[in-house]
DNA sequence: CGCACTAACGCTACAATGTTGCATTAACCA
DNA sequence: TGGTTAATGCAACATTGTAGCGTTAGTGCG
């Protein structure tokens, strides 16, 4: 199974079918991990696609709200975006303390076993992972000194 | 004893005991939370403390490097501060879906069973649970409907 | 104590990321 | 095909964080 086609879609979310939403969900799609605003403008770009900031931070909101793309926090405070593959199919992530990448770690099944103290309501959890990715050099640094090269 | 004095704690890091970072460090350790800058710097105007927007930046980033604060990423692209406590402790934190406050759940001691896809070397995990905290009214909402617009 | 050295401060200016308001365009439906 | 209004695109603004640089004040030493 490839990729879901996008303008079916926001279509069944009752959204107008419009290029840029369509080209946004397609880029997601095809990223297959977790990226910046930037790089998804980037994308348009090289398909020719006008592509306004504002316009572009509305697109990906609408389709965080409708449950078509996930937002998580990047480590240089820039939201990443990806698309919604399973419903409902929670993964962890891994955040590149070099090159600043964040991935999904499908694969990953975590045993989160916690009991929250009273009061506290739980919505979802969020399990992020630290330290260096396939493509970059070198060895892990001590923890609280990950600084992301500027 | 309930909190390490700030001005030995900074001087054993070989740095200059100043009324802003012994001031900084305090209101960490009261907090007892993971606070942003903006809460930091009320806290300090309450004392009476001169505060430049700068100088705390400069001097939370001071206490992290020199591992005596936490910086984690709050819900709204701003980073938290907490004082560190045990060196080396590892705990998980809790994220107000609605008044965005940050916890430490110091006494969670999450087991987290898992392996990292190869070429992935693992600096450390962090794990942040969502929801509503226990002074928030309401009940949770389905996971990732938490920011729907209007 | 009083002085020298320089880390730390605080000001201004700037950069990056995201938001608001509003007029214009174009997707959808009858 | 034409009307309605969601979606767009522009301009201006808000928030969070950085860089440069002259000034202040902690610290060590005589």
């Amino acid at each position: 199974m490839p990729h879901p086609d996008p303008a079916t879609l926001i279509a069944a979310r009752g959204g107008r079918v419009t290029r840029t939403r369509t080209a946004v969900l397609s880029v997601l799609f095809e990223a297959g991990r977790p990226i910046s605003h930037d790089e998804v403008g980037e994308a348009l770009a090289a398909q020719g696609i006008g592509h306004d900031r504002v316009t572009l931070y509305r697109t990906l909101d609408w389709l965080v709200g409708n449950d078509l793309a996930h937002k998580v926090a990047g480590p240089d405070r820039a939201w990443r975006f990806n698309a919604v593959r399973d419903e409902g199919h929670q993964h962890a992530h891994f955040q590149c303390d070099r090159c600043g990448k964040v991935f999904c770690l499908e694969s990953l099944q975590p045993a989160i076993a916690a009991t929250l103290p009273s009061g506290f309501r739980l919505g979802r959890a969020e399990l992020t992972f630290h330290g260096l990715c396939p493509a970059c050099p070198g060895t892990t640094l001590a923890p609280e000194r990950n600084r992301v090269a500027p």
